[in-house]
DNA sequence: CCTACCGATCGGTAGG
DNA sequence: CCTACCGATCGGTAGG
């Protein structure tokens, strides 16, 4: 009864914070809002979370949890080159379009507090970016992808660019007049079809391409 | 005399509050850090900046100037299109490179002030972007560039990959141990790679081509 | 350029 | 889950 209640406060307090801390940074959020937005008083959401820091990392332990989950399932999916790029890269852009403020917590935390990210990405990345990396190379050994291609820059320049176009891309979009100002739909095909056309030696193969004579 | 020195500490102030603002953020600024980084009180400070608010406007003044003194110097050097290529993406990551700090400010904002940002990159910044794309689809009718390519987010997407990568790159490179991490100068050299690859039709043409008959 | 001081807001605690 | 209260820090002002 009363555990029943108190997780669902403690969700929706949480919630709140996730909102509030990508749109307004941390330092730039007070607790005092995020009750507000919930409906209660300050005492009481410190009551769930013990201190203003033990609620930011609860919201970022529950984003990386959610990232962590979803990996796996994508990359033992797919099965051909193009389609393991296919899936790859719509599963982790999907990820970030489904909430835009996972990924501006992120680079948020970038940052913020660099060393502590990185702590994260080399600990529980690291395993599934060297996967990837190894996908490639044998891309370049089957005359798939280009020999030009550093395969780590690669994923690297690859994750930067997802998660800053789906963070703030809207807003570099103002750079053209709103008559050709690109939907979210444009950048994000565009995305794609840079990240494609950087990494594969031919446009558009098809599956059973494997003679490279 | 009072002058020079009054202008000498201004820019002293300036100097640190840019350091302070692009590393730590507006509201995880404060004014007293900022003070004892220069060696002085903080109504001193307010003696030269009125306010917080005006400190931020005269620290983000000086680095869009700095940038819109930038733009034409490069758009208007370069020839031919793989030359005009090079000088424009080499100057405006230079432009980044030489203080990576720029670049955060400019991410932070996006972050932390769309709207204001938004007003900026429209007003100063859309008659350069048109030209650019106004040279895209001159490539497109010589044949050297793609016509899948969208003229307008191919632009938005390497500004956001520039600015993203010069600010935070180093962080996202932590998805790799630290035998494979990438040099600063692997990254920005495999970003260079992957915006010409997605543009150009051809990987390295010469620079007299011209006929496409 | 300083010291001294201001009200407002911050995160957090006591106690019920 | 609340009211009442805490010290610390914030940006900013007075006055010299």
């Amino acid at each position: 009864m009363t555990k029943n209640h108190s997780e669902e406060i403690r969700r929706r307090i949480q919630e709140e914070a996730t909102r509030q801390f990508a749109t307004r940074g941390f330092s730039g959020t007070s607790l005092e809002t995020i009750a507000d937005g919930v409906g209660i008083r300050r005492p009481s959401l410190l009551y769930h979370f013990g201190s203003k820091e033990r609620l930011r990392e609860a919201v970022l332990e529950e984003l990386f949890q959610h990232w962590k989950d979803e990996i796996p399932r994508v990359l033992t999916a797919a099965t051909g080159e193009q389609d393991r790029f296919d899936a790859t890269i719509e599963a982790f852009l999907g990820f970030f379009l489904e909430d835009p403020n996972r990924a501006r917590l992120i680079l948020r935390e970038a940052l913020d507090r660099p060393e502590e990210l990185q702590k994260f990405l080399q600990h529980h990345l690291t395993p599934w970016s060297k996967i990837i990396t190894h996908y490639i190379r044998l891309g370049q050994r089957l005359g798939l992808v280009g020999d030009r291609v550093n395969p780590e820059a690669y994923v690297i320049q690859v994750i930067v660019q997802v998660i800053a176009t789906t963070a703030v891309g809207y807003v570099a979009a103002a750079v053209f007049e709103s008559e050709v100002r690109q939907s979210r739909e444009a950048k994000v095909a565009e995305l794609v079809r840079m990240a494609r056309a950087s990494l594969f030696l031919r446009p558009s193969p098809s599956k059973e391409v494997e003679d490279n004579g």
